[in-house]
DNA sequence: TTAGGGTTAATA
DNA sequence: TATTAACCCTAA
């Protein structure tokens, strides 16, 4: 199956109200493209609705939330607010649900483990790593009031009553709908959406399939807008499996947020599936019959004109060249033209026509941004403008800062946490017992304690105190 | 893993 | 600016 026919399929039905071991089936039998991150993100989203669908919340949410965290960030984009607030909710449910009223000790233990899973390992190495998406002011003050509440009873009635205020499944549920939204619709959603509502688009599958008038009719669709302008997901989509750069966590980190517990192996087919099967087979064959890649068609006409341009600078002098622009509409428009717009300004586009003086204007706001000026000044620069054809790729307006934040992650000092009186005592006490030096065993002895210590530490503060 | 020297940031 | 506490680095 044609790998984007596949993402379509799967986004479509990650959207629709499958029982989860029917989804998960289906999932098994897809081939799954790996370098989609708005299917991964789709993946996510479904299984972050499965785990809240017996309307409680788990550590494995935290997991799912950070892993969607990351892929914003190999995307460059910004984290929604609402990711934010529903992983402080659920770090905080997940840890102050071992508390109780009464501070009872046989809570206490588990408070302590959650406390070191959670806020000291999971969200303080969060902190240590700039740019991560989850760092908020609300998160730091939970932390605070968490940790405080290790030591003192009522700090724990504080963070008791202060946690009734929040509601995880809820704000993951927020979460989940605001970034269905930034994703947009399925594809598949569009396309029958917008072939139930246009009669443009209806005559043109119609005449694929008795008239064979496919370019044709591919332009009038363009032309009369009977396909969303708006730069579509979708579309970008298809842009980047074409482009094949995208890198980070393959598909298969995704897959192994399965549905349930199941492997491939346990799948066992049910005639139920087996039909559900048939019928994606016979969806993807009628669309690969209706949808024609316009990619083709562009680079054809891409290299014609390129042809035809160089054959019409090889008869210009230099001179004159300089004084024109070097066929701004084309090479600003390439994007429009993956996504299929503009497509019939590219193919009226004649050379001749660059040097109006409107096309020239590459100050541009919407063009320079989006491309790298510095190519732009090497082609214009150079004696041949039919070389603008070779464009540059489009620039990111968001880099991604994984580099940086990797190097960030093994140079960033922890933030200093005062010694509370109870580590001070048990320090005294274990110093005394095992003696001075055993630091990793006065560290092992007394891990409830020395929830944030390491052996160093104990070996650096026993120094102090006795300084 | 530990000891000891160095660094950083808060505080007097 | 000096002192201090907490953290970091590295040789052994």
């Amino acid at each position: 199956m044609d790998v984007d026919i596949s993402r379509w399929i799967l986004e479509f039905i990650l959207r629709q109200p499958l029982d989860d071991s029917i989804l998960n089936a289906l999932i098994h039998t897809i081939p799954l493209p790996n370098d989609n991150l708005n299917l991964k993100k789709a993946l996510i989203l479904r299984k972050l609705e499965s785990e809240i669908s017996n309307g409680s919340v788990t550590e494995k949410i935290l997991e799912l939330l950070e892993l969607f965290e990351e892929l914003d960030h190999q995307e460059g984009t910004e984290t929604l607010k609402e990711l934010k607030s529903a992983y402080c909710a659920v770090a905080v449910e997940c840890t102050v649900k071992f508390l109780n009223e009464k501070g009872a000790e046989s809570d206490k233990g588990k408070y302590f483990e959650a406390v070191k899973r959670i806020w000291k390992k999971r969200i303080n190495l969060m902190e240590k790593m700039e740019n991560v998406g989850f760092v908020c002011e609300e998160l730091w003050d939970w932390r605070d009031e968490i940790e405080a509440a290790l030591w003192e009873d009522k700090c724990c009635d504080n963070v008791i009553r202060r946690s009734k205020g929040i509601f995880p499944v809820e704000a993951v549920m927020v979460f989940v709908r605001e970034a269905k939204e930034r994703i947009g619709p399925p594809f598949l959603d569009v396309v029958a959406e917008t072939y139930r509502s246009d009669d443009t688009v209806r005559a043109f599958f119609g005449g694929v399939n008795e008239q064979g008038t496919c370019r044709n009719n591919v332009r009038e669709v363009r032309k009369g807008n009977a396909l969303p302008r708006q730069k579509h997901v979708a579309f970008r989509r298809t842009r980047g499996a074409l482009a094949r750069t995208c890198g980070g966590v393959r598909i298969s980190d995704s897959i192994e947020l399965g549905l349930d517990a199941s492997g491939r192996q346990d799948f066992l087919p049910t005639p139920e599936i087996e039909k559900a099967q048939e019928a994606l087979k016979l969806s993807s064959m009628e669309l690969r019959a209706m949808v024609k890649d316009p990619l083709p068609d562009v680079l054809q006409f891409a290299e014609t004109l390129s042809s035809l341009v160089r054959d019409h600078m090889g008869h210009q002098p230099a001179e004159n060249n300089s004084d024109r622009a070097p066929y701004p509409v084309v090479a600003s428009s390439r994007m429009d033209q993956v996504n299929g717009e503009n497509c019939e300004a590219q193919r009226n586009c004649h050379p001749s026509a660059a040097s109006k003086p409107d096309l020239m204007n590459r100050k541009s706001a919407a063009h320079t941004s989006e491309w790298d000026d510095s190519a732009d000044e090497l082609i214009e620069g150079s004696p041949s403008g039919a070389r603008r054809f070779t464009l540059p790729s489009p620039k990111r307006t968001k880099i991604s800062p994984l580099k940086k934040y990797e190097f960030k992650k093994f140079t960033t000092r922890r933030k200093p946490t005062k010694w509370s009186a109870l580590e001070e005592d048990t320090l005294r006490t274990g110093v005394k017992k095992y003696g001075s030096g055993n630091w990793t065993h006065i560290l092992n002895t007394y891990r409830d304690i020395f929830v944030v210590r390491t052996a160093g530490d104990l070996k650096d503060k026993w120094r102090n105190m006795m300084s």
